[in-house]
DNA sequence: GAAATGCCGACAGAATTGGTCGTATACTGA
DNA sequence: TCAGTATACGACCAATTCTGTCGGCATTTC
């Protein structure tokens, strides 16, 4: 419980590898597929995904594919996963149209909204650079890491 | 995504209830579903597994029921959530026996590990008596909560 | 011993997720 | 302008997970 769909978890891959590999103009999703043993046509949809949301750019045609719309340090893991799995998030009766049918239930839902708030907080301040691997400086970047989300 | 089963929900409003009602000895899982429209089967055996957990204490025959084994402050929305759903979260390739079995993928994991501890420590730093209404002191208590979990 | 309750495993139905297929559209280069 | 490589997108099937139910048994109280 509490997981990532395995779609958000393939989209941060996808990303993770566009971040590194800054000198391609672009890759096509059964590259960054292949490069994972990801089901192509999967990743593809989740690629199309995040270019509708504007987090890619594509260009279809050969030598086509996606690149990131913006530098790796202004993608946050929370707008992946917002992109991917839709408006997201904890507890189950998803407020918006009506409470929690039943009975004034959902007395729990006010704190737990908080809780909400603190996971996205979190997710965003995670960026795509983040999980990138930059050349062995993981060492420190790491560590930077572990501060960030303490 | 990233959401609260209903089990777990569940489970929290349950403790919320009991913690709401010190004065009773013991609640039976019939009362406490049907205080909330809660199927009382299922509600039945999540109170099961919170009293193997240790969250709860049971006594079979009338007037029998479940009680906190501890102060609702003592016990954390992570302990609910783990009793319920299991060792549980994030990244949806659930390490421990292997990884994620194609290729070298889940590079993305240690980073997200991090993740998850930060929501863990959101989690733990819930009780369920911050959930309940304290009668009325709802005011301040609301307040202490938006400190805690920011 | 009967009623109320907890305990537990098995299982069926529902919902969600993961993944595939087919087709249309767009771009590139020869 | 044609062939090949890509993206775009909707429909759909398959697999898994989640929710909820049932049946039988154990324990306690009256």
């Amino acid at each position: 419980m509490l997981k990532l769909s395995k779609k958000a978890d393939y989209g941060l891959m996808a990303l993770k590898y566009l971040a590194e590999h800054p000198e391609t103009q672009a890759l096509s999703a059964k590259d960054v597929a292949d490069a994972y043993g990801i089901p192509a046509q999967l990743l593809a949809k989740i690629l199309q995904r995040m270019t509708k949301t504007g987090l890619l750019r594509s260009h279809a045609g050969m030598n086509g594919g996606y690149a990131l719309a913006r530098d790796a340090r202004e993608i946050s893991a929370y707008e992946v996963i917002h992109a991917i799995d839709g408006p997201l998030f904890i507890t189950s009766c998803t407020k918006g149209a009506k409470l929690c049918d039943l009975t004034p239930s959902c007395t729990i839902k006010e704190p737990l909204a908080r809780v909400n708030e603190s996971i996205a907080e979190v997710l965003k301040s995670i960026s795509i650079y983040d999980l990138a691997e930059h050349e062995h400086v993981g060492e420190h970047e790491a560590h930077g890491l572990v501060l960030l989300t303490r």
